[in-house]
Formats: structure tokens, C-alpha cells, sequence
DNA sequence: CGGCTGTACTG
DNA sequence: CAGTAC
DNA sequence: GCCG
DNA sequence: CTATG
DNA sequence: CATAG
């Protein structure tokens, strides 16, 4: 009798989830049907309950608006209530970042109703860009009095007492080539600790860190078309705007029309002329278009599901599949695809730090168990500070330059009996016995102890000589590593996440002379000084 | 017109 | 090799 | 899509 | 069938 | 996987 649940894609509910204990009422006029049960999904699977009536257990109530508000619920009673009264938009908020953010500025309020109210607040729109790593919301108010919010930045980095953190203002660093490529100053990164942004700051003195988020209504659009062109796998069309958003985020000023842009780096005849639509219409006909073409949305639906990239969406989208259940019944799967459709949700649900760093321990302790010694740390956005991820990392080396050959397997089997390791995706593993020094790779899905929610997790092993540049490449982000493999070629070498090499340039050595070994370096200092790259502590590398 | 990082696994 | 992911 |  | 791309 | 050996 096959039971269909067919429907059933409800991860698991999870008590120690981000909304746990909270209690909610849905105020559902104005919204989205389809919206609605995506969010009353999610809000029961992190931990909430859903009450049909304003009840008094009620801790947070969820309205689009003011007039959605009032029309279904009686002013009355909203006077007496205690609560949060709050848009869906902290929800969504929420959901993104993976904690609950703060209510603040979310808050509706019953009073000013005459004035304008929520035109402001409705602008936070956010969507969630997985770009490439993680862009993080961080609504910047790092003014003088509270810092009691978000992060508790206290990386490994409570040891730069002595030397006062220099950076630390670069985030909204100048023009977008200001590369530090002088042949001859390898050695110069050490001696002026940030030297050469010092002049920078002298340009932009009444500008301390605040990047107003202006040209947000430009910005938000490029970003939904690099996402649509490449589900669509136009990904050189998608880098262009994937480039030119910070330029256009370091403007100082609101862009009204399309001249004021011509020139810069980046934009050229097409972005003018979006530009010139959108500050003039609103929006771009362009985009409006693709998320309504069943086709393109239908497909990139379907380039979201891990293992599933725009060549076969397509092909699926050509057998006449529309949804993610309809996919469960295509056989031609792989196996990758298969795990990536069942835990759909879950692996798009990001992970709160505090859990990473809790898994990061669980791993620490299982690796230092079957193999003392072992050398293993979370990278990625993590080791970039960031309070939320979108997986896991993992870094492992060891000391002794030769007992991490065939840790892996060893490390995988162990954590499948503990039931940490859940589904695989990618297992190599050529270094098994001694044949030598290659990188073992894992890539599956684990899950906090005690949970069902699938995360995602991929643990890399290098030999301790290389260490290093893999660090490097797993901690990223992007943009650093491709100014870093840029620096590197500039100078004549070819950088990757196993080593640094003297470039192979054309010349009659064939691509298979790999022979050669990589420069040695022992930490990623060493590497950023060869290149004549300032150093960057892993919290500064959100470029 | 070709480059836009460069590498490795799956099937 | 094409496709995919990092 | 932009750049050289 | 395995090796190779 | 498609193809070569």
C-alpha cells in the first residue's frame, strides 16, 4: 500500500530549534498562501507552536501591515496585548541568518497610525543570497553605546593585546583595484602593519564605517539576476553583476541616473541601461520577466537541490518535472541528487554558530581518539566569525607530516558508528596505504547530537606540507582567494588549495608535468608575505 | 575574440 | 568528457 | 555582461 | 570488461 | 557517462 506522504517534506521538529518555546499567531490577510505554509513549516521545525486565536500564551504576533493587522484583529484587544507585534519580514530575517534577530526593527506600532508608518521598515527586504559564501545582513550600528548585539567576537584573536588590531576599518576598503602588487614588497606587509591604508583613511575622513546601504533597490535586483543566470548557466553573465555590486555599494551617494555611473569599473552599456530603468521605473523589466517564466523559475527551483546544476535542471525540466516531489520518481538520479532532493530543507536551513563550534569540539575529540595529535579545525565562514553558516569546514592535518594518510577513512567510519556522518556524497580517498601525498576529500550531510536535521559537512585532509594553502582556500572567502590566485599569478606562479608553484607557462610542459612540488610553507602568514599580500586576520577575510 | 581561479569527483 | 561543487 |  | 577522457 | 581498447 505505498503510503504516500509524499508531501512530506517536514525536516523534523527540533525543541532546541531558534524559535523553541515561542508561540505565535499568524495574521494571514494579505499573504501569499504559498508563503504562509512555507513559513508555518518552519516556524513549527525550529521549535514554535502556532496558535489559532490571540490568546494570552501568544508571545509573538505576525501581520504584512498595519491595515492587515486592524482588519483582522480588533484594536482592543492589540492594546492589551503584551507581546511582539511584528512583520513577517523577521521572520524571514530570522530563517536567513539562522538565529532570531532582534525584534526591534520589526516592531508595528499601534499608535502612529495617522502618520506614515511601516514605508520604511518594509524596505528590509533581504533576500537571501547564496551567492557564494555568506553575505551576512549586519545592520551596521556600531555607534558609541551598545554593543551588547549581535557577535561576541571573541574569536582566537583575544591574543592581540599587544599589537592593537590595525585593520579593522577596512571594510569598506576604496576602489576595486587597489591591489598591493609592487614586485619588490614582499617584506613591506610586515613593516607598516596597514601602512598603505592609512592614506585611504585620510580620503575618507569623516567617513568612520558606515556603509549606507543606499542603492539597496539597484543592488537587490543584480543580485536576484546573478542567482537567475546562473541556475540558467550564464555564469560569466552572472559574474558581471556578481562584480559590480560593490561598486555600486561604495557609492556615497543615490544613484538617480544612469550617468552618474557611466564609467565605472564594471559598467558598461547594459548595466547603464538597467540602472537607467530601475531609478526611473522602480524595477527591471528584465527580471520581472524571468520570475515569471514558469520555465526559468521552475529551474532554478530545481538548481538549488545539491548535485543538480543547470545542464540537468534543464533536461529535467524538459521530461516535464514542475516540482521537487515530481523529481523523486526520475531514476536517472545520482546519488548525490537523491540525498540533496530528500534533505532539501534541511540543507538549506543555515547553522548557528554556537553548533558549529559544538561539532567542531565532538570532531576534535573523535579525531584526537583514533588518531593523537591530529590537527582538526572548522573553516569556511566560521573561521571567518561569521554567527551563522551555511556547513561545515572541516580542516585536518597532522604534525608529523605523515599520519594523516588513510586518517580519513578511519575518521569517516568512526563517525558513522557514532552517528554523527548520516548520508555520503562525495568520498574519495586515494591515500589509503602510502601511495602519497594527495588531499583525501569527504563531502555528506551529519547531524547534531540528538537532532534528525541534516547539515551539511566537508572534511579535507592534507599532508602537513601543504597544509597551509589549504587552510587558506577553506577559509576564504571567494573574493580573497581569487586576489590571492591573482596576486600569485601576476608574479609568475599559479596558487591552489595544494600549493603555490613556479607558473608552467606554456611552453612545451604539458599539463600532465605536475611534477613539480609547491614552494614550502609552513602558516598562512608565510604565504600572504611571499605574495606581498597584507595579512588579514580569518575575521577580516569578509571581503 | 577570448578570458573571466583552478581543481577534483561522479557517472 | 560533461556536469557539478568548492 | 565587461574588458583588453 | 577496464581504462580513459 | 560514452567510447576505445
Amino acid at each position: 500500500m505505498a503510503p504516500k506522504k509524499s508531501k512530506n517534506r517536514t525536516p523534523s521538529p527540533d525543541p532546541n530549534g531558534i524559535f523553541s518555546g515561542i508561540s505565535v499567531y499568524l495574521v494571514e490577510k494579505g499573504v501569499q498562501n504559498r508563503r504562509l505554509q512555507v513559513w508555518k513549516q518552519k516556524l513549527v521545525q525550529m521549535g514554535a507552536t502556532i496558535e489559532e486565536r490571540l490568546s494570552k500564551k501568544v508571545s509573538h504576533v505576525f501581520a504584512v501591515d498595519l491595515n492587515s493587522l486592524l482588519q483582522q484583529v480588533d484594536r482592543e484587544r492589540l492594546t492589551r496585548y503584551k507581546g511582539f507585534i511584528l512583520l513577517y519580514q523577521w521572520l524571514v530575517d530570522s530563517l536567513s541568518s539562522g538565529e532570531k534577530v532582534s525584534e526591534d526593527l520589526y516592531l508595528l506600532n499601534l499608535d502612529s497610525e495617522e502618520d506614515n508608518i511601516a514605508d520604511k521598515s518594509l524596505d528590509w527586504k533581504q533576500e537571501n543570497e547564496n551567492v557564494s559564501s555568506d553575505c551576512e545582513p549586519l545592520h551596521h550600528k556600531r555607534i558609541k553605546s551598545s554593543h551588547e548585539d549581535v557577535e561576541s567576537f571573541k574569536v582566537e584573536s583575544k591574543r592581540d593585546a599587544d599589537n592593537n588590531a590595525v585593520s579593522e576599518t577596512l571594510n569598506s576598503s576604496i576602489s576595486s583595484d587597489n591591489l598591493p602588487d609592487s614586485p619588490s614588497t614582499a617584506s613591506m606587509s610586515l613593516d607598516t602593519p596597514g601602512g598603505q591604508f592609512k592614506d585611504v583613511n585620510v580620503l575618507q575622513p569623516s567617513l568612520p564605517y558606515s556603509p549606507p546601504d543606499l542603492n539597496k533597490n539597484i543592488t537587490e535586483i543584480f543580485g536576484k539576476l546573478i542567482n537567475i543566470y546562473r541556475a540558467l548557466g550564464e555564469d560569466r553573465r552572472s559574474f558581471s553583476y556578481y562584480k559590480v555590486i560593490p561598486v555600486i555599494e561604495k557609492l556615497p551617494f543615490k544613484i538617480e541616473s544612469a550617468d552618474q555611473v557611466k564609467g565605472l569599473p564594471g559598467i558598461g552599456k547594459s548595466m547603464q541601461d538597467h540602472i537607467q530603468e530601475i531609478v526611473t521605473n522602480g524595477n527591471l523589466s528584465k527580471l520581472e520577466h524571468f520570475e515569471t517564466d514558469e520555465k526559468v523559475r521552475t529551474i532554478s527551483l530545481f538548481g538549488e537541490v545539491w548535485g543538480i546544476g543547470p545542464a540537468t535542471a534543464q533536461k529535467l525540466y524538459e521530461k516535464g518535472y514542475r516540482t521537487l516531489d515530481d523529481l523523486k520518481s526520475e531514476d536517472s538520479l545520482t546519488h548525490s541528487q537523491r540525498v540533496g532532493l530528500k534533505y532539501f530543507d534541511d540543507i538549506k536551513t543555515r547553522i548557528p554558530r554556537q553548533e558549529v563550534q559544538d561539532m567542531e569540539l565532538l570532531l576534535q575529540k573523535a579525531g584526537e581518539d583514533i588518531l593523537p595529535g591530529v590537527d582538526i579545525v572548522c573553516g569556511g565562514s566560521f573561521r571567518r566569525g561569521k554567527s551563522s553558516c551555511g556547513d561545515l569546514d572541516i580542516v585536518i592535518t597532522h604534525p608529523d607530516g605523515k599520519s594523516h594518510k588513510g586518517f580519513l577513512s578511519r575518521f569517516v567510519k568512526r563517525l558513522k558508528d557514532m552517528n554523527f556522518l548520516r548520508e555520503d556524497l562525495i568520498f574519495s580517498t586515494h591515500s589509503e596505504e602510502d601511495s602519497d601525498s594527495c588531499v583525501d576529500t569527504y563531502f555528506g550531510l551529519c547531524t547534531y547530537p540528538g537532532r534528525e536535521l541534516r547539515r551539511r559537512i566537508d572534511l579535507k585532509v592534507y599532508p602537513r606540507d601543504i597544509y597551509a594553502f589549504g587552510l587558506i582556500h577553506w577559509t576564504g572567502n571567494d573574493v580573497l582567494n581569487r586576489r590571492l590566485r591573482l596576486l600569485a599569478d601576476s608574479k609568475g606562479y599559479r596558487l591552489d588549495d595544494t600549493g603555490l608553484f613556479p607558473a608552467t607557462h606554456g611552453s612545451g610542459g604539458k599539463k600532465g608535468a605536475k611534477a613539480s612540488t609547491s614552494l614550502k610553507f609552513g602558516t598562512e602568514k608565510e604565504v600572504f608575505d611571499f605574495l606581498g599580500f597584507p595579512w588579514f586576520e580569518p575575521h577580516e577575510r569578509n571581503l
